[in-house]
Parts: structure tokens; C-alpha cells; sequence
DNA sequence: CCCTTTCGTAACCGAACGGTTTTGATAACC
DNA sequence: GGTTATCAAAACCGTTCGGTTACGAAAGGG
């Protein structure tokens, strides 16, 4: 049900143009054509991404005499968000100590009592920002 | 640069599937095989999902013996939440209130669907453009 | 050695995606 | 009333996605 809509929210955020589209609104509401503007892609698919957008509730419109007006709705977001923060502890500097711990503790019992062997078990590929 | 790979993270967790496997994954790592178990789909529908999380950055994995082992690796996770405190404002307390007051100013005779508000483009309230 | 377990890769398939061009509806302007 | 501006809908196209089946590599265990 709710999982459902974060399906959609998160296949919406993944296009960087519906993304560009969300930081323009946040900053107000706008018509298709301004919408359009800074990209080098037709009208029509602009709508489509709106029309994604609108499916995912990340924006409501209305139409005001020719022109239909989009304006951000953050609440998807805020569960997308909340959807994150089970995994907060694991980017948290307190986290990264008990996680080594537990996954030192977890690697001992998938292989009862071989010796650590062959190569380093579970190295940590820390590569930050390449 | 940074862009694309939020587009391969969000992509990423817009699969129902793969956001259980993180799930499953942050209680500790796992083979192919315990991952595949909760599903009803095949062992390498299962590997295809892996590599898309291992492709967006958040596993990584490592062969012991025959088995290979996935671990959750949150930074990507960590970026992405970053990328959505921008929007945080808009479904804070202060912002709901603000945008309350915002929404009334503007209101004028329009007829649309949820919410009965709209105004020419507005002036943004803070300036925090990502 | 063979044989089993574990898993990745390749080839394929249907559906969804992101884009296009064309067309049409409708409100606003002269 | 005729014209223009704004935008959605439809039809189409190439690519990607999520799934399948079939096959192969490689590490252990008997």
C-alpha cells in the first residue's frame, strides 16, 4: 500500500530532469512552458514528467485560464525520507564501531570453524568520493 | 559526477525487491542464497538485483570460498537523504505554517481539484537552491 | 578425482521508459 | 469570429528493466 507509493517516489527522484523540475517548483510554482525552459527537450515531455511526477504525488496542478500551474508537494518526500532514517545508524559515526564488531561477530558462525584462509574475509572498500 | 550516481541510487531503491534486500541486509551480510530465499523468483533474477545495488554503491560484496557475501554500505543512502534535506522545509512545521499564510495571500477565484490555491509565481521564501 | 554447492553470465522475452512528431482542445486576445 | 498561446493525448521508436532458462566456472567434500 504505502510501499506501493514508495516504488513511485523513488522511480520519479531517479530521472535527473524530474529532479531539475522538483528544485525549480521548490522555489514556486510554475507553468509547463517555464517548467521546459532550461531543458533541451520538447513540450510534450516535459508533460510526461510531470504527469510521473504528479503519479508519485510529488506535485499537484491546476489550471488557471490556458496555463496549469505545478506546485511541489513535499509529503512523498517526507516518507521517502522516513523511509531512509532505518538506515541513518549506518552512515552514523557511532554506528560504524558496532557495525565492524557485528559483522565480525556475524562472520564467525556461517563457517563453524574454518581458519580465516583465504584473503582478507570481508575487507572494507572504503572508496570515498572517486 | 555526483548527479549520476544519484540517479543509479534512486533507481536502485525504486525496486520493492531490492529495498527488501537492503533490508535484509542491514541486520547483517548474507549470500545469494539467504537473499533469495523471502522470493519467489529466480537465483539469478536475485544476482541481476545485486548487481544493480552493488552498481549504485550500496553493497559490496566478497567471495569466501564458493559463497559471496553482500554487506549494506549506507554512504549512497547517506547522500541521497542529503540530497532530500533541501526539501526538508517544505514539510516542516515552520514551512507548514508559512506556506498556510503564503497559500491564503494568494488565493484567488480558481477552480481546481485538491488544493484551491495557486498565485503567480512565488517568491521563495528561503534560498537554499541545491 | 568426481560431484555437489554456489553463483555469475549469456541469450532471450515482454513491458515500461524517455524521447519524438503530430494533432486537438480550450482559454484568451484583437 | 478568427487567431494565438498553452498544454495534453496519441502513435511511434529505440533502449532499459525485470524476469526467465540454460550453461559454466570454481571451491570444497567424499
Amino acid at each position: 500500500m504505502a510501499v506501493d507509493q514508495l516504488d513511485a517516489v523513488f522511480a520519479a527522484l531517479a530521472d535527473p530532469t524530474r529532479r531539475a523540475i522538483l528544485a525549480r517548483l521548490a522555489q514556486g510554482e510554475a507553468n509547463v512552458a517555464e517548467l521546459a525552459e532550461p531543458f533541451p527537450i520538447s513540450q510534450p515531455a516535459v508533460s510526461k514528467h510531470l504527469r510521473v511526477l504528479e503519479g508519485a504525488g510529488l506535485i499537484s496542478r491546476a489550471a488557471r485560464g490556458t496555463a496549469r500551474y505545478s506546485r511541489l508537494e513535499a509529503e512523498p518526500l517526507r516518507r521517502a525520507d522516513e523511509w531512509m532514517q532505518s538506515y541513518k545508524r549506518f552512515w552514523s559515526e557511532s554506528f560504524d564501531k558496532l557495525d565492524a564488531a557485528l559483522a565480525a561477530y556475524l562472520r564467525e558462525p556461517v563457517e563453524s570453524h574454518e581458519p580465516p584462509v583465504d584473503g582478507p574475509v570481508i575487507d572494507t572498500p572504503r572508496e570515498d568520493t572517486p
